[in-house]
DNA sequence: AACCACCAGATTGTTGACAATTTTTCCGAT
DNA sequence: ATCGGAAAAATTGTCAACAATCTGGTGGTT
């Protein structure tokens, strides 16, 4: 362990350490609740304490840790209340990002989901624990959307701002039985209606996909209140 | 000039630098594309270079400032095109409000943004200089609609994360003549659905409202290519 | 005159020490 | 035994100095 960090000269030492913790964050070796102590943390990657807040501080704006004065810094824990408001965000921008894909996506980007999407099929019917690549995958799909909308802005916001919280919690559940399937079927719905350049009829599919998918993780959680590992 | 801010105990000298600087910003003490250069803004406010440097960084999370390594940050300038994108933002996270505010809204909450609009009208009468406490006025319709909403995720994302920048470009714009008024009608319209606790109308009317002063928008910046100083 | 290398000044990145606050521990009182 | 409070330890907030990088200008060369 204590991976320390050496300073590259094309990125800066606070930028390493943002990006180590934030996997750390997403990949769960950091839980949920799980308090961030600078002392610590700054002896085990080999920095002082000031890049390492300076850290601290980029993971709070992409919400994956919550600090209070005097108090310090902890990685997000949601509720499920909350779980599933993240869930009615996305409805609202990606429904208006494939809204926006549909006059501005390019023939080749197209052409190029489709093959994406193949690749999903595969990678489903070969199942076993590939699990963590479908799951990756198909927010791969969402991704590549927010970049073919055309707004930097909206793609900027899911991207970098919110998708690395929904893929910290998409580490914690599998995914559930004939989910992927169903997800699989769906992007190609959409797909197609971009492909018919039919605003409407995206905003609305991506709309219902995410509301589909909401549900499936309402389901999922029905009983815990407070879905990773308890604060303090 | 030369503002020392002291330290309360209650609150953190980051925490005030930070709120400081965000103000400057919004009335336009600093200028868009302006640098932010650390050695001047902590010898005015009378605070070391640690504390400001976190209060850049939060700046930064608001995206009211922009940073790149090793060359420092400056206030955020955006294109004609990135304000045109705020608004389909707009758009996406305030319809979605406006549909969940159908359902969780009081009536008590109802009554007062009732009472809100009469004093908008009041002030249009008014008119004269009032310009800008028109235009925060509107703010405050949607900020308590975004509280109303129930969703405290897509409240702070728009109340703490992007209306600040929305703000920051109404200071440089006076209301077009007429929009007041036109605005007033849309919110009227708009409560009336929440009223009758119609999701699907309440979001269409926010959407055609938000669709309307992007268009007004559009038009006043139609020559400007970057909207506010030139950077560097 | 235009271009490149180099040097000086300014600015950002990083560090370790010190101050203030919070949390924990331990002790005594009820 | 439990509760409250004071001392001690740990943690966060702040600072000033040092190192690395960028910026702008100077001078020399072709």
């Amino acid at each position: 362990m204590a991976s320390t960090v050496a300073r590259s000269s094309t990125s800066t030492l606070a930028d390493q350490v943002f990006k180590t913790l934030q996997a750390a964050i997403i990949e769960g070796a950091l839980k949920p609740g799980e308090k961030l102590k600078e002392p610590e943390l700054s002896a085990r990657y080999g920095v002082s304490r000031g890049p390492l807040r300076d850290a601290i501080r980029r993971l709070e704006a992409r919400k994956l840790v919550v600090s209070a004065p005097n108090s310090g810094a902890r990685v997000v824990s949601l509720t499920r209340q909350q779980l599933l408001e993240l869930y009615e965000m996305r409805e609202a921008l990606e429904g208006m990002i494939c809204r926006l894909a549909a006059s501005a996506i390019s023939d080749e980007e197209l052409a190029s989901l489709g093959q994406l999407l193949d690749q999903h099929e595969a990678a489903i019917e070969d199942s076993a624990g590939r699990d963590y690549f479908r799951q990756e995958g198909d927010l791969d799909f969402h991704f590549r959307l927010a970049r073919a909308s055309g707004n930097t802005l909206l793609a900027d916001i899911l991207c970098q701002d919110h998708y690395p919280l929904l893929r910290m919690y998409r580490y914690q559940f599998s995914a559930s039985p004939g989910r992927p399937e169903r997800a699989l079927y769906e992007h190609r719905r959409i797909l197609e209606a971009l492909a018919e350049r039919d605003g409407d009829l995206a905003e609305m599919l991506m709309r219902k996909h995410i509301r589909n998918a909401r549900r499936n993780a309402a389901e999922r959680t029905k009983d815990e209140a407070p879905i990773g590992a308890m604060k303090g």
